[in-house]
DNA sequence: ACTTCCGGTCCACATCATCCACGACGCCCT
DNA sequence: AGGGCGTCGTGGATGATGTGGACCGGAAGT
């Protein structure tokens, strides 16, 4: 992981149909190189995937809101409780005073109540506190650093 | 927008690299039908963008934390200022107590406690409230429903 | 019924990813 | 200091793939 690894991260973030060659140009290196740096980052893992970013709003979930679930029980084990809600994007156990916190898209508010409904039927759940975003500023890749 | 179109968008967020006469067959379409349709969503911007998911741990940012944005002044317009600060992964305006929630990605707690630090330089903001993540269940694309 | 248009198939060509053999560089061991 | 070796990059060959065009069929509108 050296500094041409991360400027092919940073280009690959920014677009990833480019072309080897082109990429090979921007770092200084050949295309055979290039490809060969990106099939080790993929290999290790540093890529987890390729994909493409849909617009949530075209695609009928245009209201986001984020949700924190307080519970009376250890909410360590039950991943794949939450995972089984499709309109959660994420969920992360937190440090404070809730336990887990959620990330829903959904097309209405009224989505969003059935989502809420649907996280109570989670044993261990005790409370939910959702906040809806009004706006987003913006969306972006990790930062590398580069 | 069809359920055909729904498909090519699942399948894309699964593996943007996979070859149309790939996507094609999965779908009921010729290669050529299948690069028309996905040219469209990209041209109609429900595809924003084809990029790679990057291991946050890998590019020293192993820690996760939301941070909810207390302020004294309208916050609306300052999006940018917020964005200039790169370790914040994400923002968005909120209604509820807090004016803006932001997703922040750093190596080490010192660095977010940088961050904050930089945050309050923001005119109008008057406080935070940090909530670190201790593990992600998942991060996964928007559900497009098909 | 004719026209028009949208969306599909099929085909051909240019481009690109991918693989391999070779060479340069730096490092360790003797 | 010299020699061997592992790592990393280059350049070219080749086969797969993206990409555009010509043609076709069905649906909708006049």
């Amino acid at each position: 992981m050296d500094d041409v690894d991360r400027k092919l991260l940073n280009l690959l973030q920014e677009d990833a149909t480019q072309a080897y060659a082109v990429l090979g140009k921007a770092v200084g290196l050949s295309a055979g190189a290039a490809h060969e740096r990106v099939r080790k980052l993929r290999e290790s893992e540093v890529i987890r995937r390729t994909t493409v970013e849909v617009d949530p709003a075209a695609v009928g979930s245009g209201v986001l809101a984020f949700v924190m679930v307080d519970s009376s029980a250890w909410m360590g084990d039950s991943g794949e409780r939450f995972a089984a809600i499709p309109e959660l994007q994420e969920a992360h156990i937190i440090a404070g005073s809730a336990s887990v916190l959620v990330k829903v898209r959904t097309g209405t508010t009224e989505q969003l109540q059935d989502v809420l409904r649907r996280l109570y039927e989670i044993e261990g759940v005790s409370g939910t506190q959702a906040t809806v975003a009004l706006e987003t500023f913006f969306e972006r890749p990790v930062s590398t650093g580069a």
